[in-house]
RNA sequence: GCCCGAGUGGCGGAAUGGUAGACGCGAUGGACUCAAAAUCCAUUGUCCCUUAAAGACGUGUGGGUUCGAUUCCCACCUCGGGCACCA
């Protein structure tokens, strides 16, 4: 029999689905194990072959998991809800419903082209009313719970109301009143602060979502505006998202994303007296150099501060108006632009007195301070912080140095270090120390207080779109009120059009009220459904709790997930915070969602380029390019093979060169190549159906692996495939030849065993590691020398199957049931070590004079290093390379060399 | 600017202190064939050389540690990623 991958593969897949093989039931008896992958959204425009890596590289770990023993869960659903079909919508009037399904099922055959091991009874997907149920109960849980500082946790908000009511601060006050109260310690909260808005989407986005002061989704410019929003107080578990990232198992570059985007600073807050019109009022500014406090010159408000009102002298009003007013209408970009020279403010006609000298100095409204961060307000110090520098200059404001010899004729002086100077009681002291001395005379005088900030902000948790979770929320005489749960799902309602009309799509749904009342008309944003996908996968069809306390008992968090980085500061922020959340509340048993994280590199396209002589229609060979003034142009990379533009194919891909002239070098024309992004408008995108269709899923999913590490980055280049192509069907082989199966029941050989024993020693070691690319190799190896030994005994053959079947499960399940089984392959034990083998083995040592290689000495593995040293001494050819010098040592590494040192 | 990560043949990559370039692609030569495909065999870092033996050089650059460095340390260069008025 031939190796056909095409009946192979339909016959296998559809094996698995009848028999249930994949399907996870709970186990006790059995040790778990949860692999997971960062669910797609389903885009129209399908997987090409970079989607499929890291799953491909994650069901590898499951099966090999598997055949461990372990009882293995590796799901698979849709983040269904998003932007993108909502904006196609809008432009072809389609329910995002529609687009999303057909998606989807276009997702869905070609995952199962490939042939992953999910368990598809627990597929989920977010946009499902019986899904977002969960999504919307834990907004509930959410709204009614606190961040209690004491216990250091969430808990439910009537134990606050409790608290409230002892500290005589709740009875006699209005319903809106207790309900204004606790809307500044609810988790999920509606709040009024300054919001990233995007006029194009039409919505407020979180910060995550825009990068560079323009949406990810889209580039659209984001300007900063006030308005009332939900949002999740998740920087109440900043410092807990920050100490429990210690305990994971992911990248540091991961962990340090996480770390600045968490952004731990310590410094102090210091109150500040301030006199304007002849009235006085403190205020509160952060500094993490206390120290520097003798060198403030002036102090800067931002200027969307609740203080810039205050603060205002009634004879520069106009004047600060007019800045306000300019600065609103920046966008982000805009604003992130004005640095050093192009910095902008106004002066406030007030005065700030310096705690500490008692000195009157001048307070600025600028937007290089940001109203989220801190107070708002800062001291500055010109001498000692770039951005006050740059201002001071920029305003002509005076410039005091306190560290001894510094300059800041040119810049200022930023760093850490030196003796301070100027500085009263703080001179002579290196600036660390002075840092500790000033924050606790600070304390000690009253004036501040040691205080941590951290730059996470509260997550913007409303979206002004329709395709997302509605909000189970109703206004009562304006008073947010939670739906009951027993209301719950509360479904996405029907509207007539999705065209923008500059009020939320919501607004316009037929009675969206709930007992008269109306109902909130935002959506949740994207990350609301990702955010405890990995514990609906647990129980997916509970219709009494999120996952019930046996199954997530049992699965507990995720051993092993595997997705993209560009969830760092996103997704994978939010997960954490939300479990921890259910966490506080008893509704899951783990404080950590994902034990153990692996981020997989993307799939570079490999582009092609015909060059253009310009202001003609002829292409010269890029090997002759350099002689002519060209242009160069994308090609389609299917017009290419092995870098040879197939000239007839390219001048029927577009009218336009249909008439096109060649100047070939040889007979061919060799196309440039280069290594980009794939994507469709580079005509570089390889589809994983089309190289199922030409090569096989086994092909491609070993190819994938083979290309190189998991976690990095490298270009799909097709050409390669071929090698592994070639592998196969040597495997196949040892197998079948023609129509005889070749497997008997005959005695291995000790050199057969060996390199059966070598495999499983190496695999093993490297599938832990996510070594795909050299577990590989190490089959092409062996598989060749199997065949070179002629081997067909079942002792080898029928382990060989198992070993690769992670890799490549189709050809493997049929050579499992041509061997005889019934099952499936993936209950196979795995492959016992005989260490006996690895015992009876021979090394070949290296023997090396001053580091430089001579000659080999073959020794038993067992030898010890005497033995070994022992027995070079001895060998004739040592003498040789001494020639009279005398040996200072001889270094024996074990396994490895032998190092003579001559002197 | 700050913080990570990476630089190895024509290409993807292997080796984390011990024979640099495993394995694969591509290339060259050969076998089989009327021929092609497929398959198999051999060669394939650079230089010197007719060839071979032998040798020298060689992991971004320059230093250092070591009997021995792609691997560890210091400085620099280049590329990739992240953060960036966060006081």
């Amino acid at each position: 029999m031939d190796y056909d991958f095409k009946s192979i593969e339909a016959k296998w897949q559809s094996w698995w689905a009848e028999h249930k093989t994949y399907r996870a039931v709970e186990d006790p008896s059995r040790p778990k194990f949860y692999v997971l992958d960062m669910f797609p959204y389903p885009s129209g425009a399908g997987l090409h072959v970079g989607h499929p890596l890291g799953y491909i590289a994650s069901d590898i770990f499951s099966r090999y998991k598997r055949l461990r023993g372990f009882n293995v869960l590796h799901p698979m659903g849709y983040d269904a809800f998003g932007l993108p079909a909502e904006q196609y919508a809008i432009q072809t009037g389609q329910h995002p419903e529609k687009t999303t399904t057909v998606n989807i099922a276009r997702y869905r055959s070609q995952l199962d082209r490939i042939g992953f091991s999910y368990d598809w009874e627990r597929e989920v997907r977010t946009c499902d009313p019986a899904y977002y149920k969960w999504t919307q109960w834990a907004f509930l849980k959410m709204f009614d719970s606190w961040y209690d500082p004491v216990q250091d946790k969430a808990r439910p908000i009537s134990k606050l109301i409790e608290k409230f009511k002892k500290e005589g601060r709740w009875d006699g006050l209005s319903e809106q009143e207790q309900s204004d109260l606790l809307m500044q310690y609810r988790i999920a909260y509606q709040g009024e602060t300054s919001v990233n808005w995007c006029e194009e989407l039409g919505t407020v986005l979180a910060n995550d979502e825009v990068k560079d002061g323009v949406s990810v989704r889209g580039g659209f410019p984001v300007v900063q505006k006030k308005m009332k929003q939900w949002q999740l107080r998740v920087s109440a578990y900043a410092s807990r998202l920050l100490d429990s990232l210690e305990s994971l198992d992911w990248s540091d570059s991961l962990k340090e994303m996480q770390r600045n985007w968490i952004g731990r600073s310590e410094g102090a807050e210091v109150e500040f007296d301030t006199v304007c019109d002849g009235v006085h009022r403190q205020i509160t500014i952060f500094t993490t150099r206390v120290d520097t406090i003798f060198g403030v010159t002036f102090m800067v408000l931002a200027p969307e501060s609740e203080l810039v009102p205050q603060l205002t002298a009634a004879a520069n009003k106009a004047e600060v108006e007019e800045y306000l007013a300019a600065s609103r209408k920046k966008t982000e970009r805009e604003r992130m632009a004005q640095t050093g020279k192009n910095v902008t403010g106004v002066f406030s006609g007030s005065y700030g007195i310096n705690p500490l000298t008692g000195e009157q100095i001048p307070i600025w409204i600028s937007d290089y301070v940001l109203a989220g961060y801190g107070t708002g307000a800062i001291m500055a110090v010109p001498a000692h912080d770039s951005r006050d520098y740059a201002f001071a200059r920029k305003f002509d404001l005076p410039i005091i140095p306190i560290i001894e010899g510094c300059d800041v004729s040119e810049e200022s002086f930023d760093a850490k270090e030196g003796k301070m100077c100027n500085s009263g009681f703080l001179n002579g002291l290196d600036v660390k120390e002075a840092i500790e001395k000033a924050k606790d005379y600070v304390e000690a005088k009253g004036i501040g207080r040691r205080k941590v900030n951290y730059r996470l902000r509260d997550a913007i948790f409303s979206r002004q779109r329709y395709w997302g979770e509605p909000f189970p929320v109703y206004y009562k005489d304006g008073i947010a009120t939670p739906l009951p749960e027993s209301e719950l799902p509360l479904c996405l309602p029907a509207i007539d059009s999705f065209k923008p009309t500059g009020e939320a799509p919501l607004a316009r749904a037929k009675d969206w009220t709930y007992e008269g009342y109306p109902i909130e008309t935002s959506t949740m944003p994207g990350f609301a459904g990702s955010s405890a996908y990995y514990l609906r996968y647990m129980d997916p069809h509970n219709d009494e709790a999120l996952v019930s306390p046996e199954a997530n008992g049992y699965w507990r968090s995720v051993d092993l997930y595997v997705g993209g980085t560009e969830h760092a500061t996103g997704h994978l922020i939010y997960s954490r915070f939300w479990n921890k959340f259910l966490y506080d509340l008893g509704y899951v048993c783990e404080d950590e969602p994902f034990r153990k994280l692996v981020n997989q590199g993307m799939i570079q396209g490999r582009s092609n380029f015909v060059y253009r002589i310009k202001g003609t229609n002829t292409f010269v060979s890029s090997t002759l390019k350099d002689s002519y003034d060209t242009t160069e142009i994308h090609v389609d990379i299917s017009l290419v093979h092995n870098d040879r533009l197939d000239l007839e194919a390219f001048k029927a891909w577009r009218p336009e060169f249909a008439d096109a002239e060649f100047i070939l070098d040889d007979g061919e024309y060799v196309c440039g190549w280069a290594v980009e992004k794939m994507s469709k408008s580079m005509y570089n995108v390889v589809n994983p159906d089309e190289v199922c269709d030409n090569y096989g899923a086994d092909t491609l999913r070993l190819y994938e692996m083979f290309l190189g590490p998991v976690e990095q980055s490298k270009p799909w280049d097709t050409k390669g495939i071929d090698g592994v192509v070639r592998f196969l069907r040597k495997f196949w082989r040892l197998y079948w030849d023609r129509e005889e199966f070749l497997v008997k029941d005959t005695e291995p050989s000790p050199a057969e065993l060996k390199v059966l024993h070598k495999l499983i020693a190496k695999e093993q070691e490297d599938i832990e590691n996510f070594s795909y690319n050299t577990t590989i190799s190490a089959f092409m190896i062996a598989v060749g020398e199997l065949a070179s030994l002629g081997t067909v005994s079942r002792a080898i053959l029928e382990p060989l199957a198992v070993l690769l079947c992670p890799f490549a499960p189709h050809v493997c399940e049929e050579l499992w049931h041509a061997l005889g089984h019934e099952g499936s392959v993936c209950d196979a034990p795995w492959p016992e070590y005989v260490a006996a083998y690895a015992a009876d083995d021979t090394v070949t040592y290296p023997v090396q004079f001053n580091g430089k290689m001579r000659f080999t000495v073959d020794m038993p593995r067992s030898a010890s290093p005497a033995e070994v040293e022992a027995a070079v001494r001895s060998n004739a050819q040592t003498d040789k390379y001494v020639a009279g010098m005398n040996i200072v040592k001889v270094i024996v590494v074990p396994g490895r060399i032998i190092n003579i040192v001559l002197k």
